[in-house]
RNA sequence: GGGUCGUUAGCUCAGCUGGUAGAGCAGCGGACUUUUAAUCCGUUGGUCGCGCGUUCGAAUCGCGCACGGCCUACCA
């Protein structure tokens, strides 16, 4: 629009490309080089489906006429005739050109088509020596020409930063990418569609926050011009959601971008996708139930199954996840620690500083039991674990147990060693909230960057009274990980944070 | 941020103890009317990521930088 912008086509461009631009010049002079007026009627997959099954006698008989378009992922050239596969958004479809079908000229004119360029083609159906379903096209049309070369079409793209980059060129030429991110598509409408047949509303909460609350993390900030104040990319939307179950919105839920500024690694990238979803008179165990059956139905109608194979490792949903408190978890992995010590703060801090774990000087016990368990236990949860029972210290938002109010009625659901949901009844009490805020805002003070703001006007909402709530979070990126297997976040985002590229 | 591995033709990759860079695919020219990573003949194509150094000589050895992968730290 107003700049060149790189990577520019250099005037000493590769001879590959220099000759695709040629043909491309050709085409704009012997009329319009770019039409948009061809229609498809059919898609590869579609074709596939229905015609597949019938004998070639049977094709031929019927004579089909179809109209397909895609891109050319291969072309083998054969003097008087050619095949091509054609790629749409379905699969592929194969291609005939022929001098005695699709006429010599138009057969003439494919040989310069190149491997990338996307056409149209009119033809009937049949199927070849080898049983193959193809198109007899007697009609060809480059419909747009492209100047660069596809990657190598047996290997398809493998560099890592290329692919992440250029996220186009891993979609077009490895079927694995288009799988996650198709199945990643399809999870989500699973989620939107299990929360929706439960009579839960879907909404949207700002991305802009003034005060970023909702989770330890540390803010992106940017500015607002016209009103001249600072703003902070959302952390989480958490406080925003209660105030709409304080407004009457008894069952809501958004899925949507959380940012926070902080180290990316193969489980974590700046931007992130977050289900939080909460509902009015429910507690933190009901939402353990409702957590597991969402797992299940979501796997099942995504992937048919809710068994699946994580990294060659078994992961089955279909059975009750276990429920284990930080201790017990602890104790489970670690059977040398005693229930005397894990509750000795003078223990605890003595194991922490041999094992050389870092944790807060002014925990409590309950703290300290979780960074042994963080450091110790988490990665070994693989199969489906729920952590019961979070110390209230580091539970600024979540309700206090009734019978014990050091820990509040909070769970976190492990899957693989990684953290997957984090729920609680929610804490509804105002004065309790804003007496936790201030003690938030003192660690902020005392240089805790991840600790939270006092945050007045969600306070001001709680005093009119929040109906007792459950709330949970769950990492969208990370349970699509499981549900396509892939080891790095990276791969089940489309376009993953990357440093500059010049 | 720290550690570690990588970066060679458009793509996938070789290149040994330093001797002036190679294959396959793609491209170009030719043969071929049912191919399946089509085949056959011929052929173009390189700032070996960037910079500095060691050396008669560096893709190769050393140092620095950039980008990326993995591990690790902060975190979900």
């Amino acid at each position: 629009m107003t700049q060149e912008t790189s990577p520019a086509i250099s005037q000493d461009e590769n001879h590959i490309i220099a000759e695709r631009r040629g043909k491309l010049t050709e085409m704009r002079q012997s009329g319009n080089a770019f039409p948009n007026d061809f229609r498809r009627d059919s898609l590869a997959a579609e074709l596939h489906q229905r015609y597949n099954a019938y004998s070639k006698e049977a094709l031929e008989q019927a004579e089909i006429i179809v109209k397909v378009a895609g891109r050319m992922m291969f072309k083998r050239v054969m003097g008087k005739a050619s095949f091509a596969a054609l790629q749409d958004m379905s699969g592929r479809i194969q291609l005939y050109v022929s001098n005695d079908h699709t006429g010599q000229a138009a057969h003439e004119a494919f040989k310069h088509y190149d491997l990338g360029d996307i056409m149209g083609a009119e033809g009937v159906l049949f199927k070849t020596k080898t049983d193959e379903l193809s198109v007899r096209v007697t009609h060809l049309r480059l419909l747009t020409k492209s100047l660069r070369p596809l990657p190598e079409k047996f290997h398809g793209l493998a560099d890592q930063e290329q692919k992440y980059r250029q996220r186009y060129l891993d979609l077009m030429t490895n079927e694995e990418a288009r799988r996650v991110f198709t199945v990643r598509s399809k999870v989500i409408q699973a989620i939107r569609e299990f929360f929706v047949a439960r009579q839960y509303l879907e909404v949207e909460t700002p991305m802009m926050h003034v005060i970023p609350g909702g989770a330890a993390a540390r803010p992106f900030t940017t500015h607002h011009n016209a009103l001249d104040m600072a703003l902070y990319l959302r952390i989480a939307p958490e406080l925003y959601l209660k105030r709409l179950v304080v407004g009457g919105m008894e069952k809501v839920f958004e899925i949507n971008r959380n940012f926070r500024n902080e180290g990316i690694s193969t489980r974590h990238n700046p931007e992130f996708t977050m289900l939080e979803f909460y509902e009015a008179y429910q507690d933190y165990r009901y939402l353990m139930d409702l957590t597991e059956s969402m797992l299940r139905e979501v796997a099942t109608t995504v992937l048919g199954t809710s068994k699946m194979t994580y990294q060659e490792r078994e992961i089955d949903l279909s059975q009750p996840f276990a429920r284990l408190t930080i201790t017990q978890a602890i104790q489970k992995h670690h059977p040398e620690y005693t229930t005397e010590q894990l509750s000795d703060r003078n223990f605890l801090i003595n194991k922490l500083q041999t094992l050389g774990i870092a944790y807060n000087a002014h925990d409590g016990v309950g703290g300290l039991q979780l960074s042994l368990f963080d450091d110790t236990t988490e990665h070994l949860l693989f199969e489906p674990t729920f952590i019961i029972d979070y110390p209230a210290e580091v539970s600024p938002l979540a309700r206090r147990n009734d019978h014990n109010p050091d820990i509040t009625d909070r769970f976190e659901l492990y899957i693989a060693g990684r953290e997957i949901a984090n729920g609680f009844s929610e804490l509804n009490d105002p004065e309790d909230q804003a007496a936790r805020f201030l003690e938030q805002a003192k660690a902020k003070e005392a240089g805790d960057a991840e600790a939270m703001h006092y945050d007045a006007d969600y306070i001001r909402a709680l005093e009119y009274g929040l109906p007792p709530t459950a709330g949970e979070g769950i990492g969208i990126d990370r349970l699509i990980m499981l549900l396509t297997d892939s080891p790095s976040i990276r791969d089940v985002i489309l376009f993953p944070q990357l440093r500059r590229e010049d």
